[in-house]
DNA sequence: GCGTGATCATAA
DNA sequence: TTATGATCACGC
């Protein structure tokens, strides 16, 4: 089943309350895609079915998912007390000069200007295919949370201007926070800010923090 | 390797 | 229990 990209942003929302409720089978099924036998190895799979269900665009570029609406499309995580087990991933952090100089243009703001939220079950105890996928929560950032995302970004990419990328620990960050996104450890990449002379470095990615998302969904869970 | 989709595994 | 650091899969 192809689902084509929805051409306005109540057209997307009517599909994420259509699956709404759906357990991970039942949506696995209309798709008529199988259910890995486990997640080790198949990490992004209901990220990749989210996307085939509500017909984003499979392209892996640096854009939002639904490009035309300029919204992102997260699924999320949640415990029994719909909690976010999970930080989640953003984007990339960038290593060049253009990417480091405003928040205006950066990848996060990019990412993060409009975002569809989709919760789901996720209790180990729970199998797979029985877990429910909750009700979607369009968000935008309010003047405060980007504010604070902003300082936490600024803060971040002022050491990456003054070269100093490899003292950044994924304790740094309010809300938001770099860690490693890679292969393996072993990966390196090209530092290509000035202060960075073209060192290699490891990979790593702009996440959120538990505690920011939660903020979001629990707008929605009554 | 880059950028997407993320979660895993273990130290704290 | 939680968060950091590491890792898995895929298209190109």
């Amino acid at each position: 089943m192809s689902v084509s990209p929805p051409v306005s942003r109540l057209e997307l929302l009517d599909r994420a309350k259509s699956i709404a409720g759906l357990t991970i089978q039942q949506l696995a099924n209309k798709m008529d895609v199988s259910i890995p036998e486990s997640t080790t190895h198949a990490k992004g799979w209901f990220g990749n079915l989210l996307e085939l269900s509500l017909g984003a665009n499979a392209a892996s570029a640096p854009e939002p998912d639904f490009v035309n609406l300029g919204i992102e499309l997260k699924s999320i995580p949640i415990d029994d007390n719909g909690k976010p087990k999970e930080s989640t991933y953003i984007c990339v952090t960038q290593l060049d000069p253009v990417a480091l100089s405003s928040w205006e243009l950066s990848l996060v703001k990019c990412k993060l200007t409009e975002v569809l939220w989709i919760p789901f079950e996720a209790n180990k105890n729970t199998p797979v295919p029985l877990r429910r996928i909750g009700s979607a929560v369009l968000w935008r950032p309010s003047t405060e949370e980007e504010k604070q995302l902003h300082d936490d970004w600024q803060e971040l990419c002022d050491m990456i201007v003054l070269g100093e990328i490899d003292k950044i620990s994924s304790s740094m960050g309010k809300y938001l926070q770099i860690r490693p996104k890679a292969a393996h450890s072993k990966s390196l990449t090209k530092d290509k800010n000035q202060a960075g002379a073209n060192k290699l470095t490891l990979p790593r990615g702009f996440y959120l923090r538990p505690s920011f998302t939660q903020t979001i969904i629990s707008k929605n869970s009554h």
